[in-house]
DNA sequence: CAAACATGTGAGCAACTGTTCAATTGAAAG
DNA sequence: CTTTCAATTGAACAGTTGCTCACATGTTTG
């Protein structure tokens, strides 16, 4: 038996109606939590604060973070999926950067809300 | 057996100790991931976007995102833990509202984020 | 008081996530 | 060509997550 959704006064459905009406479409909110996702894992959240510094290849940030170069490509896999970095290859090494700036300021305005700046 | 971190150039090693230097420490680092991950959840995105249009109960909140009312008090449980959002009794009803600019800029940055704006 | 109702909470469960491990690819050096 | 090494990838596994369900709590109303 699945629970109700429950019955709602006459100004509370006015409200509700006001905020369904700003509120972005389906699609958009379901990028929006899959970005903050994508920066919700501290891994991930240091190798952006990493290459937000300079461009390092796998291999440096694997000894920078003290991680298996896998682990740390695995990750980089997702943020290039998302178009959040973008990479270089020199070699037998693959050298990544930063490729969002957006991305950067949400990591910025993070910092000062996490550092009460 | 677990793999070798690599053995890196002294170049590299020299951005390695720059990104060092300029990295936040770490719980700081893990708190950032903490607050985005809060943020990287279509239904809790959904429900902040809702509280910044106006003041809803939980009730509000379960009709408009058509979930029950359990499912979204667990949400709210953990937005109000991270002081995201703070609420208000009134009589049966319990009314929440948005208690952090900081988090409000961070989803506009990421709304104008995947919209290209 | 009892009934009704909004909300909160803990257990349980299916789905997802991040890492490890093993294997592969591709480029540089012997 | 063979070896070496950085990087990638897939499978597996433990840990986490978000929902449902059942129940508890607390408030209003009869």
């Amino acid at each position: 038996m699945t629970q109700d959704i429950c019955q709602v006064t006459i100004i509370n459905q006015q409200r509700i109606a006001q905020a369904r009406k700003q509120m972005p479409d389906d699609t958009t909110l379901v990028e929006i939590a899959e970005t903050f996702k994508l920066l919700g894992d501290p891994t991930r959240v240091k190798i952006l604060q990493a290459l937000a510094v300079t461009e390092l290849c796998v291999c440096d940030l694997a000894a920078l973070l003290e991680m298996t170069s896998s682990a740390i490509s695995h990750q980089l896999r997702l943020l290039r999926a998302r178009g959040i970095v973008r990479f270089r290859k020199q070699g037998k090494m693959v050298y990544y950067a930063l490729d969002d700036s957006h991305v950067q300021t949400l990591v910025e305005v993070s910092l000062c809300h996490v550092t009460e700046c």
